[in-house]
DNA sequence: GTCCCTAATGTATACGATTACATTGCTGCT
DNA sequence: AGCAGCAATGTAATCGTATACATTAGGGAC
């Protein structure tokens, strides 16, 4: 099909080993010879085939990725800077999308098996470890995200919720905040109970209070927000303040409350988590937990690198650290007695 | 390091041969033995190495995605559609990420060229076609959007921007707008120039009317709609309706627009191009044109297959429509003389 | 029983690059 | 001159799979 290196050897009238030589600049190769042969390899647009360099030697210099939802900008910013840390190391992304469905992760887990990834990176936390035990079976570096286990081969990066939730908190508090409300994510993911236990932990803690109507399960995505808002909403009492596991769930919310009439955040105050771009768009601007895609694309690629380079070293734990960006979307607390009454419409 | 074909052989106490025939499902194989193969197969958690294979038949099973921003919404969702049709039909997604940028194109197509991929969709418009020669001379189809060209392995989509203006400008001279202003996108895309002449066409045909200052170039992000925005409004007279090249413009604009103390539409109407999800999320929701991600995926993916089937075969050239959807950022024209004089903030 | 045909399996090579090892020719030292 | 030693290049095996071709065995037709 296309040029080979033999070829390229045949009309430069050397072996194909040298063109090897030169193609990997390797210095026992007479500087003319290398001239000759690379004018050749110019000429005939020759580039080696990656497969028969990975067959030789093993490494596909691939790396995979396997996210839940490829339309959140989180996601999608991070994997925009890992590909480009991936491409300056001269390896490539391969890109698989779940949608939160298990089924899709274990096949997409198969996928990255048949094509001999060097590493996968994991940013979806569902319970079943199963299909990760055949990648370290296979002795590919895995990392995952708030999968909160490590193991050889499995490192894991933790981002660090207890303290941004309690600063949060903390921040809806010194707003004269009281009565919190959250839309979490996803149930049976362990980042979503992470998330709630980490809000509840603060409320608890800087001694606040919430009640069960008042914590809903989300999606992770606008439209779980939507309805979870809906669903608070339906409450004959509501809390001052909602605090939501992502930007898309509180961007959901916004707009169930927007719908309702509610003025944020004069009537109730929202925030999200993650500081996607988007949450400086909507109206109000976000307050949201930023969470550093640049440092979180660091990290996956330092612990799968270093996997790489020693398969069966014990998997290390990342912490990802989160800050407060206080935008308009949370303000003081409604003067009106406490837990307030629900607004007629 | 991991298992291969041949130690699944000798366990079995067959040949490799009678393995491969096993896992290609040929009907030369007793159902005991293959019984027996699968079994090990299983146990073993053997999963063939793709390269090999790759290297023996000369399909990777690869096709390759080059975008200009992944972070654009329009570009995710469709890679998220382009990437199912793949996984189902048992192929693999290999993304690239320009940032628009000519020499990381260049390099994209030499990344794809590596892992000999058996097909490239490009998201992108650059004028030089340059890098493109290197894909079709080595047999790799092509497919293009807005590149209005194609040739030997190389389709084109066309997106209908002549009737999607037309419908965007008459929708406007419905609401009574005559004098419209226009943002553009980058300045050397093919893409670019199409939406802008495809608008001044538009404006000419209908007898409405556009000027010199209120054409301004934009970057389709955010950032390029604001500043091109806060140009526009730098005019000593004003349009009353802007047009703009895709939706993360119009919000960039519709930013500037509040940050001014406009109403929209009251004060001046907005409108995107693509339809994203955000565009029914900000504030007011956006008129634009829909442009089916699906269709545009399936376009793309049909392109591909039929040029691998023949790579020689001459490429087509696809049309993709769009659809207006009308939302609450384009409202009547203010009733002021027109056109009209700039608010004095 | 012989022959042929077919089903089931085995053998061996090719795909394209890398690389250990072999070879060649030259320089320079004694 | 003879030989060590090194630089430059060549030879050939290898990675894991697919497959053309070879082989074997069994069954039916005569």
């Amino acid at each position: 099909m296309s040029v080979s290196m033999r070829e390229i050897a045949k009309i430069a009238n050397v072996s194909s080993a040298t063109v090897s030589r030169v193609i990997n600049c390797s210095n026992l190769v007479t500087p003319e010879t290398t001239e000759r042969v690379r004018k050749i390899i110019q000429d005939l647009n020759f580039v080696p085939n990656n497969s028969a360099i990975h067959l030789k030697n093993g490494k596909s210099q691939i790396y995979g990725i396997i996210i839940p939802d490829l339309t959140n900008p989180f996601f999608t910013e991070t994997i925009k800077i890992f590909e480009e840390l991936l491409v300056e190391n001269d390896k490539e992304l391969l890109v698989a999308n779940t949608d939160f469905h298990s089924t899709r992760t274990q096949k997409s887990v198969r996928r990255m098996l048949l094509r001999r990834v060097d590493g996968v990176a994991l940013l979806t936390s569902e319970f079943e470890a199963a299909p990760l035990e055949s990648l370290v079976q296979n002795r590919i570096p895995v990392v995952t995200t708030d999968h909160y286990r490590t193991g050889s081969g499995m490192s894991d990066i933790v981002v660090d919720f207890a303290e941004g939730m309690a600063q949060i908190v903390s921040h809806l508090k010194s707003l004269d905040h009281h009565n919190l409300g959250f839309i979490g994510g996803t149930e049976g993911l362990v980042t979503s109970r992470v998330r709630r236990e980490s809000f509840l932990d603060a409320v608890v803690k800087q001694g606040l209070s919430s009640r069960e109507g008042w914590i809903v399960e989300g999606d992770f995505k606008i439209e779980g927000g939507s309805a979870a808002m809906a669903k608070i909403l339906s409450q004959p009492e509501l809390p001052t303040a909602i605090v939501t596991a992502n930007d898309l769930t509180a961007i959901g919310a916004l707009r169930t409350a927007h719908a309702r009439g509610l003025r944020i955040p004069q009537d109730i105050s929202i925030t999200g988590c993650d500081d996607i771009a988007m949450a400086d768009i909507v109206y109000p601007p976000l307050t949201t937990l930023e969470i550093s895609r640049k440092e979180y694309a660091r990290l996956l690629f330092e612990a799968l690198r270093v996997g790489t380079e020693d398969v069966m070293r014990a998997g290390k734990q990342y912490t990802l650290p989160t800050r407060l960006v206080v935008r308009q979307s949370t303000g003081p607390a409604p003067s009106t007695e406490k837990p307030r009454q629900r607004r007629s419409r």
